[in-house]
RNA sequence: AGCUCGAUAGUAUAAGGGUAGUACAUCAGAUUUUGGUUCUGUCUGUCUAGGUUCGAAUCCUGGUCGAGCUACCA
């Protein structure tokens, strides 16, 4: 699609990097081609972060007729694995998206070790023995040059022979490393020499033990870029200062010229989105693990009922710039409220450990009546499910009252209110137990005021939920909320001044996991893990894996918008 | 301290020298057999000081504030 085609179909103005990806169209570089490129490290699991940076990278491609690869920066084998490369393939073809070719660097170590060869040759790489303290001292800082090593002004060929003793696995890790020859004053840190191969006597998870030696990042990824003739290599803030050194190789090695581009990164309130952090959480038991349906990672939030076209619609929504964000996660909370009000049936659950007993002192004594409650009131096609009703239904504590505030329309004794789908009914006796706590409602029901043939001519302010005890089926539902008590965690530790690097936890939001007991309608016994519901009143839920037949787990995906919660809060 | 990047409503994001707009959030109202949905209305903004210009969010200069950079991580 041209761009001006595009203009024409949608709404949205460009971000920065599409004004530049037109931009380059029109002046024809590389005849108007658009290659981008997802490059994760296969060393964790995909969260948030990386969905807006897929999002962003397909999308590009998507948009402008191109394609995406997957390239896996696969450079450091210590930490890698191929239970990630397997993870992320799963999160990228869940999120939705296709890539065009699925690269490691490591296909690439050949060449880049040639590259290496080639700047030794050029005289602009020299291989350094001084240990890593002395590197880091001689360094400087960012005010303070840094020194030449001793080891800077070696031969060609004893740099050429040493990197080659490198490779052949003569030395133990750690006692010599390839550096770049760039400038040991430059106000750039990353042009000090940088360190451009290490040695690692390590097995990598797809070379296996053929290399011992292994590029760093910057020597790694702007050449593999180059190598896949990727057009517009898009990365986050943090690797601006890297951008001249991803250029100066490509200029070195006279390669494609690949672009560097960088946006801000996505930071959301009350989690956190650092690998690191995650990690923590998951190996402190913090969290149930890298799926914990409060976690940020794209395997979490999919368990806790998220779809991904949600995730999409909150990727396009929250933008792309260069200026630091933190958005609010009730921006994604909307998102999928906005998708699931629009799909997912109605059902009526009763979550509450201690549901209250509602007795209609007139029904008859045994009879049942099947009622037809439509699914969806936003989709005609989803048509109607029968719900079983008798003489005894269980509501929830929160819709009894018993002296009610003003505002306060659902059951308090002497009020009436109607009963979803089925009858209004008006509280006439309070019955409680030894301890005083309320533990049935005895009621009237009203017959003429069957819903849908309801000539009573009453009309009652509230509706409330409930299900037939004679038919209710038992269920377990975990209500998640915030992982975090604090909207910005990062910030707030940094605030602690607490050189403890898990001061973090003492932010963590203790109920963000409450399990409840829910008797829920009978058709709901059979649904499979992952379909959604909504429970009338309550919010959206999922069927969660831990589910076994004979015992339903619910995940309750987000509330519905409470406006009374918003009442009684201000109060 | 040096270098780099950034600064537009509460939060994000547009406007590329010519009416500061959109979404979420807020608040108020209407509708509603979900205190949901929907609809209507409402509120709050160009960091600061100069300069260029008929005209500056936009261009220039200084300042302020925030972020990043000083791993044999990516």
């Amino acid at each position: 699609m041209t761009p001006a085609a595009h203009e024409s179909s949608t709404e949205r103005s460009l971000n920065f990097i599409e004004q530049i990806i037109e931009e380059d169209i029109s002046a024809g570089l590389h005849d108007g081609r658009v290659l981008t490129r997802f490059p994760p490290e296969p060393n964790g699991y995909l969260h948030l972060g990386h969905a807006k940076s897929i999002c962003l990278n397909f999308g590009l491609a998507q948009r402008y007729g191109g394609q995406t690869n997957l390239r896996f920066d696969d450079t450091n084998p210590v930490t890698e694995d191929t239970e990630y490369v397997d993870s992320i393939k799963a999160d990228v073809r869940w999120l939705g998206f296709e890539w065009a070719e699925e690269r490691y660097a490591s296909d690439y170590f050949e060449q880049l070790y040639n590259f290496a060869e080639t700047l030794i040759q050029k005289g602009l790489a020299y291989v350094d023995e001084s240990t890593a303290q002395e590197i880091a001292a001689m360094k400087g800082s960012p005010t303070v040059p840094g020194q030449n090593s001793p080891y800077r002004d070696r031969s060609v060929e004893e740099n050429l022979s040493l990197f080659r003793q490198m490779r052949a696995g003569t030395f133990p890790d750690g006692a010599k490393v390839l550096r770049a020859k760039i400038d040991m004053a430059s106000p750039n840190m990353h042009f000090r020499d940088p360190i451009i191969y290490r040695i690692k006597h390590a097995h990598h998870h797809r070379t296996g033990d053929t290399w011992c030696i292994y590029p760093m990042y910057d020597f790694a990824h702007g050449q593999s870029d180059a190598i896949e003739q990727i057009t517009h290599s898009v990365c986050t803030l943090e690797f601006i200062p890297h951008r001249p050194l991803y250029e100066w190789f490509i200029e070195q090695l006279a390669i494609f010229p690949s672009k560097q581009y960088e946006f801000a990164r996505l930071n959301l309130t009350y989690t956190v989105m650092s690998k690191r952090k995650l990690k923590k959480l998951v190996e402190g038991g913090f969290v149930t693990g890298w799926d914990d349906p409060r976690m940020p990672t794209l395997a979490g939030i999919r368990r806790r009922g998220y779809t991904a076209d949600s995730l999409r619609e909150f990727c396009e929504r929250i933008g792309v710039a260069k200026r630091d964000n933190l958005i609010d996660v009730g921006l994604l909370e909307f998102c999928i409220r906005e998708e699931l009000n629009r799909t997912t049936d109605r059902v009526m659950a009763v979550v509450d450990d201690k549901p209250i007993k509602l007795v209609l002192t007139n029904y008859p004594e045994g009879k049942e009546e099947t009622l037809h409650i439509e699914n969806n009131p936003e989709d005609e096609t989803a048509g109607t499910r029968e719900v079983p009703f008798g003489r005894k239904v269980y509501v929830e504590r929160d819709d009894f009252m018993e002296v009610p505030s003003k505002k306060y329309f659902r059951l308090a004794p002497g009020k009436m209110v109607r009963l979803k789908g089925a009858y209004i009914v008006q509280c006439d006796e309070v019955i409680k137990d030894e301890t005083g706590e309320v533990t049935e409602l005895h009621c009237t029901y009203i017959p003429e005021s069957k819903s849908g043939q309801d000539t009573s001519g009453l009309n009652v302010k509230g509706t409330i939920h409930w299900v037939s005890v004679a038919h209710a089926v038992p269920a377990e539902v975990r209500l998640y909320d915030r992982l975090f008590a604090v909207e910005n965690p990062a910030v707030e530790e940094k605030e602690m001044e607490s050189d403890d690097d898990n001061a973090f936890l003492s932010l963590l939001n203790p109920t963000s996991l409450v399990t409840v007991k829910a008797l829920v309608e009978p058709n709901l016994a059979d649904r499979a893990v992952g379909s959604r519901v909504q429970f009338m009143r309550k919010g959206y839920f999922t069927v969660d894996a831990d589910s076994t037949p004979g015992h339903l787990v619910f995940n309750r995906t987000v509330t519905l918008k409470d406006a009374w919660a918003k009442e009684v809060k201000k109060a």
